[in-house]
DNA sequence: ACGGTTAGGAACCGATTGGTACAAAACACA
DNA sequence: TGTGTTTTGTACCAATCGGTTCCTAACCGT
């Protein structure tokens, strides 16, 4: 999962991924069908592990009010972009640019991790008092800075830039309610 | 140009180029060093055309408020993904995303396109009357919105979705001054 | 220890990759 | 028209691509 959230479909080659299971092509043809499959797979574990994973966090009282939570969100995907300089960037967000990858049967899955992720932050939205409506809107405005971010991280980014764009999320929460 | 645009760096393979260029492998040597020169040759034009022209029309007073030129903008985006089926997004956005491209040599024009992008909507903000810090903050915000708009716009883009974004991309202006 | 099943490794496949060498054709200038 | 130069098409290259085949090695319950 991690090489193709790295460099991308078409630049995985077989061999690389291979060597990044650390098995040889004999057991990989019998553990999938082709390299397609594996991409797929590898969106699904994606799905599994971190999307499930930051929908579950914005959904999480404990962590503070949605507010809170989303900008905890944004916070910490600035501070591994800069800190442990993490150029991985977002896989849904890689295989949604990667026009090689899943030939057709990837769409329906980007477009559902999409709506997780907009749900995720809809729901942090409704925590604090926000109307389905009106939450749905701001969420989707969230979302689209949360890929631009994602986007700029890829290509290195600064660290007044991060704070620049968490301030406007910030600036987007704070004008409802 | 579009050949790149539309499917990245590893995918758009040399056969396809000659035919997309219509000259065959002899020209194409003389003409160019490597595969990637034309790639980074193919960056600059689209810095010489699409971004240059973004931010001529973000810059031009004749095209209304800044406020105006910016949903304007947006606007044009959302109405090329969503009637002509536009599929191809931002060339800047998607190479930022295609890590096989350039080795190193990319990085600086891609970072120079985004500061030009970064420099047409604080252009615009400020012929609104934002002082220069909140308008390179707003910007940035602007900016990182606008990138997420066109990744959301590669993997098929609602209808409803392209109006909350936009929405939001107005309360953010707005909210100022 | 046995036979049957499954997993694993390595040789091999045609097709395609980016790139080179070279000759033929088009061109310019006189 | 003759000559020298540049452009263009083509044959070719090693390397790599994703994928198949087949044989061996490990493991299983009996």
């Amino acid at each position: 999962m991690v090489l193709f959230w790295d460099v991308g479909y078409e630049e995985a080659s077989l061999a690389g991924l291979l060597s990044a299971m650390e098995i040889t092509k004999g057991s990989f043809y019998k553990a999938f069908r082709d390299k397609q499959s594996v991409y797929l797979a590898a969106l699904d574990r994606y799905n599994d592990k971190v999307v499930s994973g930051t929908v579950a966090y914005l959904g999480d009282g404990a962590q503070g009010s949605g507010r809170d939570r989303i900008l905890g969100l944004f916070g910490r995907i600035a501070e591994a972009a800069l800190e442990t300089g993490d150029r991985l960037g977002c896989f849904l967000c890689n295989a949604m640019i990667d026009k090689a990858a899943g030939g057709g049967e990837a769409e329906a899955r980007l477009q559902a991790m999409t709506r997780r992720l907009e749900g995720g932050f809809r729901r942090a939205l409704e925590d604090d008092g926000l109307d389905e409506d009106e939450a749905r809107a701001v969420a989707r405005g969230i979302l689209s800075t949360y890929f631009g971010l994602r986007v700029l991280g890829r290509a290195g980014l600064s660290a007044d830039m991060a704070t620049d764009c968490i301030g406007q999320v910030e600036r987007l929460i704070d004008r409802v309610g």
